[in-house]
DNA sequence: TCGGCATCAAAGCACAGCTTGGGCCCGCTC
DNA sequence: GAGCGGGCCCAAGCTGTGCTTTGATGCCGA
């Protein structure tokens, strides 16, 4: 109520646009009664309109004739602004189906590098093929690094991953869990290792370990605690082509996920399935509490339907 | 009352503006609290046109944080349009003031030819020099067809002659007297009416005349009629030059107004004045009922301060 | 743990604005 | 020329939109 400063340019002191609106009909029609009987109102109610708008204005808008109204000069030019003004409308209104019947649209996707090697692109192609006019927009980020995009809403969608036995910090976010992928031992060929099926993380207490990303790495390191033993890290490498060419060089033994070895396999490397070993669990992750829009929610669905072989494989497991 | 078939495409499912505007407020701030500030309202009023746009549209529009609101792509996309119909809202007002402060506008006047040859072009000018930015727009025409312009609205204003002895067929027109204009005789050199001053048409029986347009001609026949004799017309001109070489050939006599013979003035002729002839009245002439634009005002002023001189002259006269 | 600032919800009240029902004026038609 | 239809206006009345008030909740920073 304190006599606040108010913008001298204010959107209190614009026309009523609603006037313009009834003022476009008025125009179009050339008629009060044309005008009325188009917004279903009666007369007296445009014609109460027009007197408020010239009031506003300040200006004569139409002349009264016998056979209708007919605008003068101030009054063709606010028609032709009103009728830019009832375009905008209907454009604002189709601007919004576009949006929601997914012919229009972007949504930014956020994935860790294997995913984007393997089925990440094939979902991609899958809505493009549903929805050419989305614009669809992929950048390659760790579980963490997407994360953070998520929460400065620089991304919409994210594909991340986690282990069950690595802590995780993440703030609250919704995730849908897409499949589990299987962690594999990776040694040279001709390892004492390799001829071996079914064996344990035990089996490997004194081998030299070529690690990964700080997450994975916490992995390894909490799988080898619980069978009792410290992994003897000598490398480290997020990239999994180069954890292969270490391993192949007979640097150390690494542990891999399935997806890493689906995108790239490196022939002079051979893998070892571990018994209960945990997996990783591959997911979908959201900003928490933004409702997703339509483009997101048909990404994810995307997403969702490519993977189904994958839970389908490992249901069993 | 009957279901008229109505326009599928009506105004009336058109999203209301206000709330357009609304949101162009809560976009430009942030929060709904900022836009009820600027806008002198209290929360809740924004919450709810907030609310009854999503309901409106279908469409989620802002995720409510903690800090304010966050606008979804939908949102986005609406406050775009929103603050495009802002703009339009100002520049609406801003072309009406502008029609009001003669920085635009158009003004279509008419004349007849020797007003177009004296004074008209001074009035144009010294409204240009008020109002550069009007369209000012000059169409020669005589009287009878100036009024015919002036009805079917292909102009604004008229300058326009009559005589008090010759009949009106105007339709109710507003009419401005400019000043009179005296009717002269125009004669060749070494007349016999030449040496003569303060004569009066009567002196004139027993000559030929050539005449002008149907107005002046009936002009001549019902002044002559008036001294008791019908003139005797061999020639017809509407063009005051072509008269006066006719004069000046000796063809016959002629009756011109002043301001013809202001605009253009044959040396082969002499002019008389005669004895209490009725002048003929230069007007301006404005179509009825409809009121006159700023600009139009604007060109009165200046035609009626333009003559000004011209109503002190024949005042005493 | 508390205060500040944002949100939402429900209820009440005022005024905008549409309707009704009158009247006038013009132009067309019979 | 008179009747009629269709445009306009005015004044009064009532409905419903829409703003305010009041009260409660939730999250962040101190």
């Amino acid at each position: 109520m304190a006599g606040e400063r108010e913008s001298h340019d204010s959107v209190r002191d614009l026309l009523d646009p609603r006037r313009m609106l009834v003022f476009a009909e008025v125009a179009r029609f050339g008629s009060l009664a044309g005008a009325a009987q188009a917004l279903g109102w009666t007369q007296p109610a445009v014609a109460q309109h027009v007197r408020r708008l010239e009031r506003d204005t300040g200006c004569t808008l139409v002349v009264r004739t016998s056979r209708g109204v007919t605008l003068t000069e101030a009054g063709h030019s606010l028609a032709a602004h009103a009728e830019a003004i009832t375009a905008r409308l209907r454009a604002a209104r189709a601007d919004l189906s576009a949006l929601t019947d997914l012919r229009a649209g972007r949504v930014r996707l956020s994935a860790f590098p294997s995913a984007c090697a393997t089925f990440v692109p094939a979902a991609i192609a899958l809505l493009w093929e549903r929805a050419p006019g989305l614009d669809v927009r992929l950048t390659e980020a760790e579980p963490d690094e997407a994360r953070r995009l998520l929460a400065a809403g620089d991304a919409d969608l994210a594909v991340t991953f986690d282990y069950d036995n690595v802590p995780d910090a993440s703030t609250q976010t919704a995730r849908i869990k897409l499949f589990d992928d299987t962690m594999l031992l990776v040694v040279p060929p001709a390892h004492r290792l390799a001829a071996r099926s079914d064996i344990d993380l035990a089996a490997a207490t004194d081998q030299r370990w070529i690690a990964g990303c700080p997450r994975c790495r916490a992995h390894l390191t909490a799988a080898a605690a619980g069978c009792g033993f410290l992994p003897d890290i000598r490398h480290s490498t997020d990239d999994y082509v180069v954890t292969q060419t270490l391993v192949a060089a007979g640097l150390g033994i690494a542990l891999l996920p399935a997806l890493a070895l689906e995108a790239a396999r490196d022939p002079r490397v051979e893998t070892v399935e571990l018994h209960r070993h945990t997996p990783r669990r591959v997911s979908l992750t959201s900003p928490p509490d933004i409702p997703p829009s339509p483009a997101t929610r048909a990404l994810t669905s995307a997403l969702v339907e490519i993977t189904a072989p994958r839970r389908m494989r490992t249901l069993p497991g």
